[in-house]
DNA sequence: CGCGTGGTTGACACGGATCAATCGTGGTGG
DNA sequence: CCACCACGATTGATCCGTGTCAACCACGCG
């Protein structure tokens, strides 16, 4: 029933891949811009590969050009436990290399990927006398720092139906083509679930629990939001 | 039993009060903790004040300078829930100030507190020609994402006793006066409970769990670690 | 002395994990 | 072309950890 190929519409966007920076950092000048293109070291790797592992060394910031990448807990009974999926331009490694020199989860490909490894102690210079890009840098780590707070306040407070409920909210853009916003599950259910931190079957019992309520219609891996409003409100309940 | 006195022999150690930069950020150049100086507008509150709550505007970036603070959830019903208590100088808001310019977490203090408040439009200046703090602020962040990365990776993978017993391990300090490393507790058993998100009901029984089974001796706010070997195994077990 | 606060203990309920069986889909090789 | 198999999702039955509720204890204070 469940396929997992990408809808029609959703064909890849022409992204420029040598310019993933304003994506990872926001607008910068140019020449920080080049001093990065110029730092960064493009790598490539197919799908299912380990980009890194929990306890190597980190000499380098890695950032995500192009492609899929799972970042979780490798565990040898069940495979990597993910608890965060990356997509398109993001960062995979943006914290832990300036703190203890080692990475502190394992990455693995989830398809072919492009990868962009910016060695820190050149960064180091770099950023040395280009304070902007310093800012820039900063400002990144703070969007994961916040975003780290908000699931640890998920986790601890939010039962499964509320954290699916609030994910849903998160990932529902509107579209104009369609009368309902409609989402596209970019991901395994199982890796979802992990990011949610629930079992795939609990998952499974929460997006039928959603759907016999109404609130969404599920048809392999897409799913139809129909009541965001209820949603939202199953999302906000702490409880 | 439990009477909520610090020890005799944890003295308040004499701070500087006027320098905290060093245990925020590191070594600093003289000339840049001056800045800093001329800039964070000292605060001082009473116990059981808030410092700031959810979704309050957070025009400053805000230290702890002296005292203890807690930071959570207020809920109407029980109070602060709180996933993070502060001692000494530490960062109370680091990174919310960046992103949305809203707190993200309620913040209150538990003793009579000194703050120290970093206005964010001064520290943007001040670092735009000031790379080394720049720097030292992004490895302030990196660390935040680093715990925080490791709490969530415990709450999801680590079971209610095995989140104590890391805790245990993580607050030891090995003491050269006691044939066992000793340690004091400095919060409130259901801060700390709240901590390791689980309930004062359940940390007391995994207290009692562990003593029982002689890994540690508890006796008021005074716990011995009798076992450490164990202890770090229970802690690394994920299970 | 009574009261408020914080901790401990016990009984119980419930959410979600675990285990196991089944189904649908897609890829592969005879 | 089809049997076969691997993988992921779904469903059901069951179990266990931990939250909840309530009672009780210990301490400090007015």
């Amino acid at each position: 029933m469940d396929t997992f190929a990408l809808p029609a519409d959703a064909a890849p966007a022409p992204r420029t891949l040598e310019a993933p920076w304003p994506a990872l950092l926001g607008t910068l000048h140019a020449s920080d811009a080049a001093a990065l293109d110029a730092l960064a070291q493009r790598r490539e790797l197919p799908a299912g590969a380990s980009v890194f592992r929990r306890g190597d060394r980190a000499p380098a910031l890695v950032a995500l050009v192009e492609g899929q990448v799972a970042c979780g807990a490798w565990q040898a009974d069940r495979g990597l436990q993910a608890h965060h999926v990356l997509h398109g331009p993001s960062w995979v490694s943006l914290a832990a290399p300036w703190v203890e020199g080692r990475h502190v989860s394992d990455a693995q490909t989830q398809a072919d990927v492009v990868l962009a490894d910016v060695p820190l102690p050149g960064l180091r210079a770099v950023l040395a006398h280009r304070p902007v890009l310093s800012l820039r840098l900063a400002e990144a780590m703070a969007r994961e720092v916040v975003r780290l707070e908000a699931r640890l306040h998920e986790l601890m407070h939010k039962d499964a139906g509320a954290r699916l409920a609030a994910w849903l909210c998160a990932q529902t853009v509107e579209r104009p083509g369609h009368r309902r916003p409609v989402l596209q599950l970019a991901e395994r259910k199982r890796d979802i679930a992990s990011q949610l931190g629930m079992t795939p079957e609990t998952l499974s019992r929460m997006m039928r629990s959603l759907s016999e309520r109404g609130l969404i219609a599920v048809r392999g891996y897409t799913v139809q939001v129909l009541d965001a409003q209820a949603l939202q409100a199953l999302a906000t309940n702490q409880a």
